[in-house]
DNA sequence: AGGATCTTGGAATGGTCGTTTCAAGATAGC
DNA sequence: GCTATCTTGAAACGACCATTCCAAGATCCT
């Protein structure tokens, strides 16, 4: 009885996502979406309703696509500190190259950018907070266990230091941080968590 | 033969600021200003230009009576890690509580939010970046002097950490983050910074 | 094939944006 | 007090904003 849409949902969303993570959604209008996705705005309005919800599903579908990946990755990675080394230099290889170089973090971006005042998008942020944070307390617990913990540090205030460090190179990385710069700082941080009585 | 201002313009400029700090210069309309100033939009337009080029003269006033004065401070503090310890004391203070509270630094929302390709604004973060981490380098080299950091730190990589951990305070204490808990993540940085062997 | 039901295209909506304009008001020198 | 020069108030500007509406087109079921 009734058409079938003429395009695919998941296809706009994921050119939506890139919009909003480079432009945000201040600078980001419908009419722009419309440009980028090459459907219309009724097909917009109709599949995904108003665009708060549309920059919501973006988010949604950010995290799920780009940080829930990497956290799990993280958190599954038994090694210890060569995990959350890993895990940063992905972070910073993805910030500062290739397609997304400079576009930072889509939800710190969201969170420094005020875009908030919508309490779904404030859930959200905390909530990728400390699903960050327990991903690295998981992998700092594992270090602590083989031993590549200085005597004494405590995992969950080393992954709380560990993730504003994640934030300070998202942000940095938008204004266009050196790769290896950021390569160099974070590994600073990681030695002093790691340093040990000299044997 | 002139008539005179009717308003003192340094005056109109602190609520300005105080505007776009709070509510970012997306979420800022003119009306917004003209109402919270009391002044209209012809007097605004005469004295100050287009909402651009008032953003950026708040951004200027921002960093000279905020950023500056504590990078002053720390710089000319030669107690090292102390030093340091109060800086960070004191900004998150300045995050979490009073008038200031969740408001964020303006200098690291703009940053987030997108609201530059005003390559005048770029120039302005990159400049206030680096004079946090000088800040923060001389503070560590005065450190190092003393016998507070662990043998082999490095200043230089030590201020970027330190400078990074910056933004992420003032990145999540946007979001409302605990003033206790963000002070025992930066206790928990530096004394991994100036942890040594046990001696 | 017929008809019900959804999608699509494109114009149109009211509202808000930043900015401009211009007459009226205020000041200082003559 | 008169005039030149700036400031102030308030209305008005066109552009863009997110959103809605409706006729036309496409699809599936019977």
């Amino acid at each position: 009885m009734p058409d079938i849409k003429h395009f695919d949902p998941d296809a706009v969303l994921e050119t939506v996502v890139r919009l909003f993570w480079r432009e945000g959604v201040a600078r980001t209008g419908i009419q722009d979406v419309v440009t980028a996705t090459g459907l219309n705005r009724s097909s917009l309005y109709a599949t995904f309703g108003g665009k708060q919800e549309l920059y919501r599903a973006a988010l949604r579908r950010y995290v799920e696509q780009w940080s829930r990946p990497a956290f799990r990755q993280l958190a599954e990675d038994g090694r210890g500190l060569p995990a959350i080394a890993e895990f940063f230099d992905g972070l910073i290889a993805v910030r500062c190259s290739g397609e997304y170089a400079r576009w930072g973090c889509m939800v710190v971006n969201a969170q420094a950018g005020a875009e908030n005042g919508d309490p779904e998008v404030g859930a959200l942020l905390d909530h990728h907070h400390e699903q960050l944070r327990d991903a690295l307390h998981t992998a700092l617990t594992g270090a602590a266990a083989q031993g590549q913990l200085a005597p004494g540090a405590d995992p969950g205030s080393a992954a709380d230091v560990l993730a504003l460090l994640a934030y300070g190179v998202n942000l940095r990385s938008r204004a266009g941080a050196d790769a290896r710069a950021l390569k160099a700082t974070v590994a600073t941080a990681l030695n002093a968590l790691g340093a040990r009585p000299a044997a």
